[in-house]
DNA sequence: TTGAAAGCGCTAACAC
DNA sequence: GTGTTAGCGCTTTCAA
């Protein structure tokens, strides 16, 4: 069986209180600590952490909810947040609700049941009712990506400022005399693609022109959604000269598309793409494309986390919004 | 404060044991059932899980350690593993190691310390000492994808046929008077890229062919890696006329590779893919692939972590070897 | 600094 | 079927 402190005490003769404060960084007498280590290393000790869990009321475990595993940004996120918190010996259970509303609310009633201390998420139901039990049991909860109107307040937040990346990313494309500009967004009312849209709209009205419905798509966020956005915007009559395509997936079907089709970037088209630059490597060495601060993004996440975990309900919730970056590759050229 | 037993004990005017039965799934009469029922909602108690697991010796947690998130193969079996094994009410910690062999140590360590009661792992570490601390202290251990032959015998595991799955893809394009296969497979020395070299060597032996060395590449089982592999083989003086690209992301990139080649896919070249069927969905409609069973793989990992856990020790490890089909599409053309 | 002792909330053996 | 009771292994007053 398993040593316990009171093996320690029994071999080293010393009490458990002291036992107890050596392993939770308390003052102990330099011999006495000796003695433990040695004692431990000799019975291999290890603390138990379901008595340390009783007494404390604490897991050391956070709960992450998100809408799916198989997306790129989500991954490199979570592999990012996961290392932050492991740091910190908090260990991270994570729940895949494939963008269903009703799995979303039972992993979290699932991760409270598990009593993680905390809960990060990227929300898939709008409302934020599927946090309410973790609000009213007082679990931190950081919302990652997406914001949620209903809740705000009560709940910590980082995000990016899509609205402001999608302007950005528009204005680029119109200042290089594009003015039909074919957009390709997510899955309809999620919060990043609502902002994004925004973006786009406002960058087209400030600079006077009226948009055209047909050249806005809804690809869902995945390759085979901008796939095929991309063959339904270039099938029609009056072809965009410019595309924008808002995530990594889309943008890898769009490339794919328009390569199929034999349409040249940038020769015969425009193209500014999403996320994850690194991967596209030597495949698209020069696409001009929106840069979220994923590692950011990880790392705020868990910051947070990690200070609403320490500040015992003291700490207030506050939203991070963080910036993209347009960088700038050879994948546009101005409008002909 | 949070309700305990000993508070709907109070409420109900029955004992401990009796509620702690109910909650056990033991014998319990209707009335005092739904005496517990009541009060459990009035209180809104919820077992503290800690006290059960200082108790049991459980903590209903498994761990995972796979080499990277960022992996459409690894993250579908993953996410099949925690459906199965959240409907038993284990949940898992994920560990994403980086394809780094001290961090999966590391990750395996931690994941005693936080006391899981299984281990599943796609290991990075082909000695498998990481798992010894593991298996030392009893703890069920599920290898998925890859064996590990230092501790065969000790640990279960589910893996594919992928020497017969190369032997059977290759077997195709001979069949289909190809000669000249330009093989892509993953990192070198990983279980699955010898397997799958393998078998390829094994057809073309039973064809009586002689392996072209400069044929076969290692694309590391990333997109970049794929597209690289399939630019370096097409500049080939002798270029394959068929080709075999051993995983998801490399096909996709050594599509793309080809696609900006102007080489057509299956006039100009023969082409067997790997995974994922669904999610080429319209791109790529009909390509000629390898399809693992991801789902089955997830499920009976799953399945097998749940049979040693209830086994309490009596359960003998066992490896399960999955088969792969040849899925026939439309991309593979008799060699001319 | 250190030790004694009282729980944390639950399970399970045992007696009824 | 139900109740009593003794821990599980740790943390944390409190006193020394």
């Amino acid at each position: 069986m398993a040593a316990t402190m009171k093996d320690i005490s029994r071999e080293t003769g010393l009490g458990l209180a002291t036992i107890s404060k050596f392993y939770n960084g308390g003052n102990v007498r330099a011999k006495n600590r000796k003695l433990i280590e040695d004692a431990a290393r000799k019975l291999s000790f290890v603390p138990n952490e379901f008595a340390r869990s009783l007494k404390t009321k604490q897991s050391r475990t956070v709960g992450v909810v998100i809408p799916e595993l198989g997306n790129a940004f989500i991954t490199s996120i979570i592999t990012i947040m996961e290392d932050q918190l492991r740091k910190m010996d908090y260990a991270v259970i994570v729940c895949d609700c494939r963008s269903d509303a009703r799995r979303e609310a039972e992993a979290v009633s699932f991760l409270l049941h598990k009593r993680v201390d905390g809960l990060i998420n990227m929300p898939t139901d709008t409302t934020g009712n599927h946090l309410l039990p973790a609000i009213k049991a007082g679990v931190p909860v950081v919302l990652v990506d997406r914001l949620l109107r209903p809740i705000r307040g009560q709940v910590s937040a980082v995000v990016v400022d899509n609205a402001d990346a999608a302007e950005q990313g528009t204005e680029f494309l119109l200042a290089n005399g594009h003015r039909d500009i074919g957009l390709i967004l997510g899955n309809r009312s999620i919060f990043t693609t609502e902002r994004r849209f925004e973006g786009y709209m406002n960058a087209l009205k400030n600079a006077g022109i009226k948009p055209r419905d047909e050249l806005i798509r809804y690809g869902d966020y995945t390759m085979d959604g901008g796939y095929n956005a991309v063959k339904a915007l270039m099938s029609l009559p009056a072809r965009p000269s410019a595309l924008f395509i808002t995530n990594f997936e889309m943008t890898i079907g769009g490339m794919l598309a328009l390569s199929e089709l034999g349409i040249k970037v940038p020769e015969d088209i425009s193209v500014i793409g999403f996320d994850k630059l690194d991967m596209f490597g030597e495949i698209f060495p020069n696409l001009t494309l929106i840069k979220q601060p994923q590692n950011a993004i990880g790392e705020q996440a868990a910051k947070l986390m990690l200070e609403l975990l320490a500040g015992g309900g003291e700490v207030l919730p506050q939203t991070i919004t963080l910036s993209t970056q347009l960088y700038i590759g050879s994948s546009t050229l101005p409008a002909r």
